[in-house]
Order: structure tokens, then C-alpha cells, then sequence
DNA sequence: CTGTTAGCGCTTTCAA
DNA sequence: TTGAAAGCGCTAACAG
């Protein structure tokens, strides 16, 4: 604003108005359009439904948001199938997309990787990918909740699991194998599940009747479907039964009873992967990967097996 | 396609051959600016954080990516001062804008309504806007929790207030105005609280000092982080204490006690925001306003006082 | 330093 | 029926 010579004030002042009178407002469209960015990324989840995944989008939005950035949501629960599809459609729409927990298999995350790029992944990694990940070691997150039911004394486990191609499921069945390895004496079973607390609540039958005394859940929404469950078939936990869960979502310290679980920081991956995504679109390099390791919160339901 | 002259199907094969060679994609963003629509719309929340919140917004963007549009997602939270201008910054990204409990005064919301357009409400009303609007009868939903406790015997309640600039908060006390007003033999005191877990934690001495025999709270969320206070502090809910919420989140079947409170359909609020959009935006006539009447569902964390 | 113009990548209208 | 051109509303590079 040069205010040396006349009129500029006044000029300036009649423009505005003017602007204010027409109601102009800039056209965010034709500005991205000509700058070539959007200043939006995409978030895509397999479920939005899941308090754990909506910790990540809660931070990842104020994050993103401080620096002038919105965030466009997309649920791929639907189908799964076509999660790639549905991953590219997005990114057209916006500048860089945060990965969380896909579905899809490794071959086609690493086909479209470049295609995404900017890219971030929350809850996978793939050595041949270039792309910031933040991750959960649920392998020793799992162990630890198995190794605490192995001290309370049980030594017959079922595994109520998550979805079939989900990777981390994988990552929790590794672990509870190199735990069945390290353990002879325990019995690990497989029990089908899902991620809801509709699963849980349907395994609820199966799992009482599988012999076992303790129940790991797939996560916490499942472990507390479980729970409601197990109490309406009359059986006790943890009394007759201890339940896990995975996750430590805000409601697993206020379950009846409370729960026994490992807690994962979903706040602070949502943050991070909008720190490492901010790095990446200003050229800058991004942070180190991080995996968090979970924290075992022993609560009220699990104890000692009754025999 | 003219199928009848030559070279037609070649053509196109190596049309398309060669895009996908050279990566070819369309711009969505060059796209909306010559349609002049982005197929996104904005969806506005006080707290991102919230569950009730998050179930609307699943449906919305379940709902919503059915025809093909993306919701983008702001969080204002932050800075509850400045949600006008947040809300029309976002507005400019996208076609149309979802506000969910804007906190924003009547005057405020009324001055912006015009350019927002269009624009659908959800938890407020005003009669002088012409945007379809999807609300709750918070008036009735507390007398009805009033009326359960009365019944149960209470006769000096405390209600534990929401955010001061909340609408749904002064619909709440106006509920229970009213209540008093039909039952004089009652005694409702007030109390700042919040709209969080932590809020309702902070409010546990307080309420256990009031010298009621039941709270009120201003959701579940605050609701459960009441009763947690109030067990580490020895009370015991309900026997000492009852407590009810509002929501009737997916949780307050689980918590424990598990919580009286009043349900509130929030996935049909997303999704009926949605059709009333879809209506909007093809120059459709909505559906009419719906206001949706809570539904109590007594649990345990009611019960008739000691005396 | 100010003002003009080309161009972002698409859709649509209008001529050929 | 096909192809060229104008225009969506902005930014950035360019002359003046």
C-alpha cells in the first residue's frame, strides 16, 4: 500500500465497498485452478465409524486447518474392492492424500503409490514406498496383552479377529504366533470377528463356547460388544472370562467392566501424519517414520482363570 | 460413439491407450471451474471430537458419496468467535454447507444464511431462514429425564450446563424452566460444565457438593466423565447419586453404571441432511423440517434417592 | 511501478 | 458431424 501519493486510501476504501456491495468472494475454484493447489487434502478410511479413526481425523483436521488446509473424508467401508478407485477419485479433487489403514493389497498400494503422491500412510508401510508412515507395532502390542493373560494364569487364548485383509490383523496374528513360539504351554485358537461391536457381540456365543478363558478381541469396539455379549449369555468377566481389546479408545476406562487393553496414540497420528504431509508439500523433508509402541492398560476385565 | 464408419473402436483404443500411457487424468478441479460445482459440500461442527458429531458425519458422507459428492470437514472448535468467517471460507471451496450446531448468534446466522445458500441446518431452527432444518426437541428430551428422576423420587436436581453459546444448551434449561414451572415441588440448580468427558470430570466435586440427589448432564460425553468423577470420589451412581446424559451415544449402553439418558437418531440426521441437500442442489423441493423427539431409554445410572 | 495478457484444463457454444 | 474458440475467475509473467 503506498500511501504517498492521494487517493489511495479512498480508492481503496471505495473498492472494498464496492466489493462488499456487490457481495464479491473470491473464487477459491479459479485461484486453485491457476496456483495449481488446492489447499485440501484427502483422509480415506476403512471405517469412519471407528472412535479410533475419528481421533486421527479430529487431529489431522486442526492440524491441517492451522495451516490453512481442509480435509475431504472418504469412507471406503462400503467395498473394499474398490478402494483403489475410490483413493484416486479423491485425489483428483485435492492435493495430497493421507492413507489410513487400506485395505488393499501391497501390489496395489504400490502401483498407484506414485499416482498418490503426496502420500502418507497411517497403520501400513512398505519398504518400496517412499512415503512418510506412521504405525503401530501391533505385533508387540498384542503380545503384551497375551503375555499378561499368560501371567494372570490362562493358558488356553482365542483370538476373535479383525477383517481378513487387514493388514494389521496380520500383524496381530504374527505376533500372537511368535508368542504361541515363545510360550509352549499356550493354546492360541482363531475365532472369526470383524471390527464392530456387532462382531463382537455376534462371537459372544462361539467364544464362550470355545473352551478358552481368556478372549484377545481385534479391537476395543469389538472387545466391548464381546463383553455386552459374554454378560447377557450370563457369563462373568472377568470372572469366567477375561476380554482384551486394542486401541484404548476413550470409552474402554468407562465399559463395564473396565477394559483391559494396549493404547494406541490416534491423536498424535493424526497430528504427525499432518506434520510429515506439510513437509512433503512444501518440499521440505519429512520426519522420520515413527512406530508407536502400544502401552498395556491393565483394567478390570481380566483376572486370574476361576480352575 | 458412431460405430458405423471406419476406425472408430481403433481409435478410441489408442486414445485410451495412450492416456493411460502418459498417465493422462482428468482435472476435477478445471472440471468444476467450467461446471462451475465441485460435487463437495461442507459439513461444520463445534467438536469434531464429539460421537455424536462423528455418527452424522458418517451417514453425511455415506449418504453424500452415494451421489457422488465429498464432504469436506471444518472443526470450529478452536475459535467459536470466529465461526462466521471460518464457515464462509469453507463455503467458498464447495457448493453447499451443512451446519451442525452452529454456535454463531441468530443475527449472525441469519446475515450469512443468504450467501451460504444452500445451506441445510442441523440442531438449530430459525423461522425466518428458508434452509431445511433437522433438529432435536432438546425441551422435551430433558423433561423427560426430569419426569424420570421426579418419578423416581428426586426433588433437587442439578443440571450440569453445556457451552454458554450453545443452543441446544438454552433449550435444555428452557426444558427444564418449563418442568419446574409443572412441577413445583422441585428444585433444579445450575452448574457451568462443558460439553466433554473432561468437562464432566471437572464438574464431579461440585455436583457431589450441590447437596441434589441427581445431575443432569449436558450430553453422554459429559455424563460419563461425571460418573467416573464421582466413583473416584467415593459416591456411588446410583445410590447415592443418579446421573443422566443425552445422546444415547453407541457407549452409554456400555459405561458403568450403564446410562439413563435420551436417544437422538444421529445417523438419520446425517443422512436426512443429505436428502434435503441432494433436493437443494437439483433444485428439488426438501422433504419438510423433521424434529426429531428423544426417545428415553432408562439404564442404571438412575435410581430412587437414599432418603 | 502499473496495467495488460496469457494461461491453468476443462465444457459448451457456435461455425464450418 | 466435427472442429475451433470462447470463457469459467483467478495468478503470474510480461510489457509499457
Amino acid at each position: 500500500m503506498n500511501q504517498r501519493f492521494f487517493g489511495d486510501a479512498t480508492i481503496a476504501e471505495r473498492v472494498l465497498s464496492v466489493a462488499t456491495e456487490l457481495a464479491y468472494s473470491p473464487s477459491h475454484l479459479a485461484r486453485s485452478l491457476a496456483l495449481g493447489q488446492t489447499s485440501a487434502i484427502a483422509f480415506v478410511v476403512p471405517d469412519l465409524a471407528n472412535p479410533a479413526f475419528q481421533a486421527m481425523l479430529s487431529s489431522l483436521s486442526k492440524a491441517a486447518a492451522k495451516d490453512g488446509y481442509r480435509v475431504l473424508v472418504a469412507d471406503s467401508a462400503e467395498s473394499p474392492r474398490d478402494e483403489p478407485a475410490l483413493v484416486s477419485e479423491i485425489r483428483h479433487r485435492c492435493d495430497a492424500v493421507v492413507l489410513c489403514a487400506p485395505r488393499m493389497s501391497d501390489a496395489e498400494l504400490v502401483a498407484m503409490a506414485d499416482s498418490l503422491s503426496p502420500l502418507v500412510l497411517i497403520n501400513r508401510t512398505n519398504p518400496k514406498l517412499g512415503a512418510p508412515s506412521l504405525s503401530v507395532d501391533y505385533r508387540s502390542g498384542i503380545q503384551d496383552l497375551a503375555q499378561h493373560l499368560w501371567d494372570l494364569g490362562h493358558r488356553h487364548l482365542v483370538f476373535v479377529e479383525g477383517p481378513a485383509e487387514s493388514v494389521s490383523n496380520r500383524h496381530r496374528l504374527e505376533g500372537l504366533a511368535e508368542f504361541a513360539r515363545r510360550m509352549p504351554g499356550v493354546r492360541i485358537d482363531r475365532m472369526s470377528g470383524g471390527a464392530t461391536s456387532e462382531d463382537g457381540l455376534a462371537a459372544a456365543g462361539p467364544v464362550r463356547d470355545s473352551g478358552a478363558t481368556a478372549a484377545l478381541a481385534f479391537n476395543d469396539l469389538v472387545a466391548i460388544g464381546l463383553l455386552n455379549g459374554l454378560i447377557q449369555l450370563g457369563v462373568r468377566v472377568p470372572e469366567d472370562m477375561s476380554v482384551t481389546g486394542f486401541d484404548d479408545i476413550p470409552f474402554a476406562r468407562f465399559s463395564a467392566p473396565t477394559l483391559t487393553t494396549v493404547s494406541v496414540p490416534n491423536e498424535d497420528l493424526g497430528a504427525e501424519a499432518w506434520h510429515r504431509m506439510h513437509s512433503l508439500i512444501t518440499g521440505e523433508t519429512p520426519g522420520a517414520n515413527i512406530e508407536f509402541h502400544p502401552r498395556l492398560e491393565v483394567r478390570r476385565s481380566t483376572a486370574a482363570p476361576r480352575s
